[in-house]
RNA sequence: GCACUAGUAGCUCAAUUGGAUAGAGCGUUCGGCUACGGACCGAAAGGUUGGGAGUUCGAGCCUUCUCUGGUGCACCA
């Protein structure tokens, strides 16, 4: 398998060579004008001022090349200097042929392939999941399934945040309660009460008396339990045992699943070596009393503070467990390549930390570190997501809201005969999930969004369900045909030039499902998934226009008809594929 | 104050990383049902890409100035 436009690069850069040109002049791109051809070369314009020659001139003699190829079916020279072309039928039915023999689809997998960590999710222990880690979850969830259907070795892990403060708060809170037992749901309760508790303020604004003394006393608790204190150890791993739990269980709801469980406590002792290694090398330093490390870098626009890594009460922060994972990640599993997905507002947090990284050689210099930050998920109003009552919502509550929506939707149009209640219960999960990530994932990660349920539920336009849909409508042609999931109709490159030469319609479906093994990869690389949700949307349209177009089943002709179905194979392997990399699935029928 | 980030159709989003006439969906208007699933398809209207200047054959994209939002700026995670 070769990339569809690698291919006409190298075809397109022979011309030019043979013309006399370098043969780099001859990049080939999708035609963004499909009125006039289906993909375009711009290289003789850029040449025409080196070589001193009119650019339709250049165009003209490498079009006279590429006419005699059999590649295309049409190669003209256009005004001021484009080369326009059509592929041939013959060509891009070969191709199809090899996409549907391919095991992946046609999806290449690279030659060389890496050990990834992702480090996504950022969940804490004993504080329920709400919509502030919805994105963490969904776009790092994309991006693993992505990096390892190119053929990578992905882990993810959800490093949690389980050494913190609101593990002092509530070892604190159940001292004044008087209590040693206790359950999830107690611990739902308890944490938000000790939280408020340490917050509260009087009529001036000021943390009041009690809440400051509280506060106190649960950092004393925090560092009780750091310092290994069997009491506040025991409280922590009864608070990581139901939470843990309880985390899977609202992951596994995601559809998003972890292969390391690791959490900051994890890799405390890694911690006095680590900083003191930093002091001996001289790469930390004491600064108003905390240990340091200096980030600023010559080409710095602005003066980048220096990163602590232990504050001045000798405890260690963020960065400082960030760093020491680095180290444990680095001895146990030798990656080449770690993504932190993580919110945009801590960006400076990961370019500072990246740099001690670095800095003190904990990754090797050919690794490489990169952080995508995602923005807010906005309500309609354009400001933060909140409830009716302007909280936070929980995450939990956000899936069965749409869901709910999902399933108002199928009862109103179902035929009653064929789903019951209880199936539409379960469709209404897998397309809720579907729609909930979907109109996540359709965004750029680094914008900020709206989120809008009636938007993301509905059956029309760019949303999850009409790509679920489009799945489900060709798998019910196939069953109508006689096909099911084993019997796949014979595969010939003749029979689908055939189809593809009667039925232009289904040309256009063939020249996107041909871009698959070009999107996905330029989805890894740029950390971006939404290209493979407006990948899918395209070769969902170019299905239904096709599909509206091609009676199929009734279709009499034998081999233009077993040319169609094997392009509806293919379509729905693609589609399939592509929301499993998205981490979301089809129902058989919804 | 300094820095980062965004600004594209009434609304929600794209734009092959510098290429031809800036594309979709929703909404609006019009057209198509004896349903291979109409949860669909087709068509129309809708734009000075926040604004100014520059770079070049060519700019939504690069440079610079400016306006408006959002965010971040050492001991929270």
């Amino acid at each position: 398998m070769e990339i569809i436009i690698e291919k006409l690069n190298r075809i397109c850069g022979e011309a030019f060579a043979r013309a006399g040109y370098e043969a780099s002049a001859g990049r080939v791109n999708v035609s963004n004008r499909p009125d006039l051809c289906e993909y375009q070369c711009n290289g003789a314009m850029a040449l025409a001022k080196k070589e001193h020659k009119k650019p339709i001139d250049i165009a003209a003699a490498v079009a006279g090349i590429l006419k005699e190829d059999p590649a295309f079916s049409k190669a003209e020279a256009c005004m001021p200097g484009f080369i326009n072309l059509d592929l041939s039928p013959a060509f891009i039915a070969e191709y199809m042929e090899s996409m549907l023999l391919s095991e992946t689809a046609g999806l290449i997998r690279t030659a060389a392939p890496k050990k990834i960590i992702v480090d996504y999710g950022g969940a804490n222990v004993a504080k329920p999941l709400h919509v502030g880690h919805l994105r963490s979850a969904v776009i790092g969830e994309a991006l693993k399934r992505i990096a390892a259907a190119l053929g990578n070795e992905v882990l993810g892990d959800v490093h949690l945040g389980d050494w913190g403060l609101q593990m002092g708060l509530i070892i604190e809170e159940l001292k004044d309660r008087n209590q040693t037992e206790f359950t999830l749901s107690d611990l739902e309760e308890i944490y938000p009460a000790a939280s408020a508790k340490s917050k509260e303020t009087g009529a001036d604004g000021e943390l009041t008396e009690a809440a400051k003394s509280f506060r106190a006393r649960a950092l004393h608790a925090t560092a009780c339990l750091q310092s290994g204190d069997p009491e506040c150890l025991a409280v922590w791993k009864r608070i990581m045992e139901l939470s843990k739990a309880d985390l899977k269980k609202n992951y596994d709801d995601l559809n998003v699943h972890f292969e390391l469980w690791k959490g900051e406590s994890d890799v405390q002792k890694y911690i006095p070596d680590m900083l003191q290694d930093f002091i001996d090398r001289g790469i930390a330093y004491e600064s108003q009393g905390a240990l340091v490390v200096d980030v600023q870098e010559d080409t710095d626009k602005k003066e980048l503070p220096p990163c602590i890594v232990r504050k001045s009460d000798g405890s260690s922060l963020y960065a400082t467990t960030d760093l020491a994972t680095l180290v444990e990640r680095e001895m146990l599993y030798h990656p080449d390549a770690y993504v932190y997905v993580a919110d945009q507002r801590q960006s400076l947090h990961y370019l500072s930390f990246f740099r001690v990284a670095r800095k003190a050689g904990i990754v090797r210099p050919e690794e490489t570190l990169d952080f995508l930050g995602f923005g807010t998920m906005n309500g309609k109003d354009g400001k933060p997501f909140k409830t009716r009552s302007g909280g936070v919502m929980r995450l939990e509550i956000l899936i069965r809201d749409i869901c709910d929506a999902v399933y108002e939707k199928i009862r109103a149009t179902r035929d009653e005969s064929e789903i019951s209640d209880e199936e539409a219960a379960e469709i209404a999960k897998t397309v809720g999930l579907a729609a909930l990530k979907y109109g996540d994932l359709s965004n750029q990660a680094s914008k900020d969004y709206i989120f809008d349920i009636d938007r993301f539920t509905s059956f029309e336009g760019n949303t999850g369900p009409y790509i679920l849909y489009t799945i489900v409508r060709i798998g019910s042609i196939l069953k109508r045909c006689g096909y099911d999931e084993a019997a796949v109709p014979e595969v010939s490159a003749a029979t689908l030039q055939t189809a593809i030469e009667t039925m232009p319609s289904l040309k256009e479906l063939a020249e996107v499902l041909s871009r698959y093994n070009e999107v996905v990869p330029a989805a890894w690389d740029q950390l971006a998934p939404h290209k493979i949700c407006q990948f899918i949307y395209e070769l969902s349209n170019a299905f239904n226009t096709f599909y509206h177009e091609v009676k199929i089943v009734s279709e009499e002709d034998a081999e233009k008809k077993a040319g169609c179905l094997n392009m509806l194979v293919l379509t729905r392997r693609v589609l399939t594929d592509c929301i499993h990399m998205l981490g979301f699935e089809a129902p058989d029928k919804m």
